[in-house]
RNA sequence: GCGGGCGUAGCUCAAUGGUAGAGCGUCAGCCUUCCAAGCUGAAUGUUGACGGUUCGAGUCCGUUCGCCCGCUCCA
């Protein structure tokens, strides 16, 4: 059954403003697209989405498929990274050059290096493309115009002129270098979405560097360093979390899409005729993972990325399956939420090309040296913090907050809450100890501030699963009332079993 | 990047070119024995920003920033 519960994107981000989850970076000086300031709120609650993944994949990760346990090692690596890095990765390419790409060939030319031979001014006539230099193409593209064309106007009225003189129009009639049917050619376009920064402070294209647009390459660079001092077999994963950055096009759905973001990343290295289980594998326990989290599986699903629109690293062996949600903006359909890629030897072998430095690993048992294929599950944290967030966020005519957010208590920004019911006759004191108790080992909020129902109100705004109130009663039999966040319901527990009772509920 | 729409208090929104307001929220006090109760009071705005037209601009015009929608993009 599909999830019928509807409500806008707008009214989600009015509370987490409200509520203090998210702010748009930079407000008060108008913003800047594509950043965003997370709250008090916000960031316990990333925080907790953050701290769950390391935990059940780097801490005490799953058992592997055979239901032997598995190894997984975390990381930290530095945001900015030696150049050259992004070059091996395959992110730089054609950087400060207009591209043009062949949907059909998959081929990608900077674009003032493809020549058009042809007659420009006849717009119902065929233009044949070649690269600049390469006699070949050119002797091709002659033939095929003598052949396509040879009714058409004398040799007179074709021109052999740059691809970038030519309107855009110019494009449907344009063959590519490879290509037999005309209109496969992109318009030219600036390709680089890297955050260019400089280093040190003489600002020149020598000191140039990025921030890093993935968190995957820091993993890959440190390789050898793990696999030499951690004492780590094959298969083993390396996990890492942190910031990325990408200057986007457009920044759009608030921070779904977002230019500096931030990502869960494991790469997870097996031997080559593994990689097929280890995929399946980890495609099963991700998808899991985010479900233990609280999305329903309804608003979950697997896709597999078509043949076109694999990554340049992933264009063999498994491909790539997107973990994807249904978020308001998209539904029916859905959105990214991670991608679990087979990335082959790519990343490896193109580091040991660049870096001319051996990352094979020896494999005792195999007898064997290799270069290991890599799965990766690579999470979106800020987008799984969306997704909690519209998952959460539930309409509720009947209480008088009008909606509440049903985050599952471990992913929780306020563990609880803990009030007086009227705010004199000793009961402060008491509440006021019971907080000053539980805030050792959990967020908690103490609130003795007008009506109790205006304070559970604003709990159920916050997601606080539960509410302690002490009362006057509590005072003789020394209980309080928990109320739940999403029954309602009230009960009677001793005061001095709080802390047991809600240790049980938040592992 | 292109086209369209929109920016007024923390939130949701009013305000014929003529004194910037309401509800809710927030805060303080009183009150209050379990779901935004009641009473009293308070704070909060260079109407996104800059410029122009006008005696006078939240309102009209231009620029810019931001947000939303559709393309494009997302390697």
């Amino acid at each position: 059954m599909t999830s019928t519960k509807t409500f806008t994107m707008d009214e989600l981000v009015a509370l987490c403003k409200r509520r203090g989850f998210i702010y748009p970076a930079s407000e008060i000086y108008g913003g800047i697209n594509g950043f965003w300031d997370y709250g008090p709120l916000g960031t316990e609650l990333k925080n907790n989405i953050r701290d769950a993944w390391w935990n059940d994949m780097v801490r005490c990760p799953p058992m592997g498929p055979d239901g032997d346990p598995i190894s997984i090692v975390g990381l930290d690596s530095s945001i900015i990274q030696n150049p050259l890095v992004w070059e091996a990765s395959g992110h730089v390419d054609g950087f400060n050059d207009p591209m043009v790409d062949c949907r059909e060939s998959k081929s990608r030319y900077r674009a003032d290096h493809l020549m058009v031979l042809g007659a420009v001014d006849a717009s119902d006539r065929r233009l044949y493309a070649y690269l600049a230099g390469d006699d070949e193409g050119r002797d091709r593209a002659i033939k095929l115009l003598g052949k396509y064309e040879k009714n058409k106007p004398e040799d007179s009225d074709w021109t052999d002129q740059p691809l970038v003189s030519l309107p855009n129009q110019a494009l449907d009639r344009i063959v590519g270098p490879n290509t037999k049917e005309p209109g496969t050619l992109t318009e030219p376009r600036q390709f680089n979405l890297m955050f260019k920064t400089f280093v040190g402070a003489l600002q020149s294209e020598d000191t140039a560097a990025y921030l890093r647009p993935e968190t995957a390459q820091g993993i890959f660079l440190n390789f050898n360093n793990v696999v030499d001092t951690m004492r780590v077999k094959v298969p083993f994963g390396i996990a890492q979390v942190g910031k990325a950055f990408r200057n986007e096009v457009t920044p759009r759905n608030y921070i779904f899409r977002s230019r500096e973001f931030e990502q869960m990343e494991i790469e997870w290295f097996c031997h080559e005729s593994d990689a097929a289980r280890w995929f399946d594998f980890w495609c099963d326990t991700r998808r899991k993972w985010w479900e233990s989290l609280g999305l329903t599986s309804d608003n979950v699903q697997m896709r597999r990325h078509d043949a076109d629109e694999l990554a340049h690293y992933a264009k063999e062996g498994c491909g790539t399956f997107d973990i994807e949600y249904r978020f308001p903006f998209t539904s029916p359909d859905f959105g990214e939420l991670e991608g679990v890629a087979h990335r082959g030897n790519y990343d490896l072998s193109r580091h040991q090309e660049f870096s001319k430095k051996k990352l094979e690993y020896f494999d005792q048992p195999r007898n064997e040296r290799y270069l290991p294929h890599v799965i990766e599950p690579s999470a979106g944290l800020s987008r799984g913090t969306l997704a909690i967030l519209c998952e959460a966020f539930t309409p509720d005519e009947e209480r008088a907050s009008k909606v509440y957010m049903k985050f599952q208590p471990r992913v929780a920004p306020i563990k609880a809450a803990v009030f007086p019911l009227v705010n004199k006759d000793g009961l402060p004191e008491v509440a006021g100890k019971l907080y000053e108790q539980l805030r050792q080992r959990w967020p908690v909020q103490y609130d003795a501030k007008q009506s109790i129902g205006k304070r559970y109100a604003r709990m159920d705004e916050a997601g606080c699963p539960w509410c302690f109130t002490v009362d006057s009663d509590t005072l003789t039999d020394q209980a309080v009332t928990v109320r739940d966040r999403d029954s309602l319901s009230q009960d009677r527990i001793a005061i001095d079993q709080v802390e047991n009772w809600l240790a049980e509920r938040l592992c």
